[in-house]
DNA sequence: ACGATATTTCGTCCTAACGCGAACTATAGA
DNA sequence: TCTATAGTTCGCGTTAGGACGAAATATCGT
């Protein structure tokens, strides 16, 4: 049961669903996370946790950088399925297809750019 | 994608999945589902709120008693695959074995005498 | 080893959500 | 029409969640 809220209550939140559909595309560094929502780094890193608590995303680490993706083969079939109901239900949503344009710009800069960047600020 | 974090809201609460669980067997009024959760009245009543605004329970009144059930047909696609989910999901918790036996011994007991038991408190 | 940098954790503020009891609405029955 | 009763709405206190910046952690390049 518990299970169950920590995935509905990962997908609550509009940051966090975005967030998976940014990542449908294939895996992204934190901080082009960061550069997608536009929100402060820690607070993208409080939402990929809760995401990964839930088992909606897998990390992968290559030194300093954190790679986030979609679940594959290990992700459990719960997770699996409610992914699918999301992309199913929300695909057509205009916010998707404003994030998908504003996503393709963001992979056109190259991440340690993104990263000076975010320190800037 | 409003739509969506409706439905994912309303299941990220376990009350509110409990009571999803709870009308599996069939529509309930809502001093029933009172006594199921044994939470104040005014607090249920809200929850069946949440849960009707994002569709996921219809409504039936008859007379001074509202009847709460899961959808139908009536359903949209979206609503009756996440409640499929759910219930394929959460449907082994120990929580909701206790919760089935707990609600046979509440569909024992008179309406009208639940109600009348819930204005004395 | 040292400084730079990518990400996470921590402390804090603010808003949203859950809980309750009291007041309100609507309907049944006398 | 008056009263009793089933539910909902309202107002309020308490708790959880999202936002940020600063500090901590980890790793790369020199």
């Amino acid at each position: 049961m518990r299970d169950l809220t920590d995935i509905t209550g990962a997908l609550a939140d509009e940051s966090r669903v975005r967030l998976l559909f940014a990542l449908r595309g294939g895996e992204l560094c934190a901080c082009q996370l960061v550069e997608f929502l536009d929100l402060a780094g820690s607070t993208v890193s409080k939402h990929l946790s809760i995401l990964h608590r839930a088992g909606l995303v897998a990390t992968r680490k290559k030194g300093r950088w954190v790679y986030y993706s979609l679940p594959g083969r290990q992700a459990s079939p719960m997770a699996r399925s409610i992914l699918a109901w999301v992309f199913r239900s929300a695909g057509k949503a205009p916010r998707v297809a404003e994030d998908a344009l504003r996503l393709k710009k963001i992979l056109t800069i190259d991440p340690a750019e993104l990263c000076k960047r975010q320190c800037r600020k």
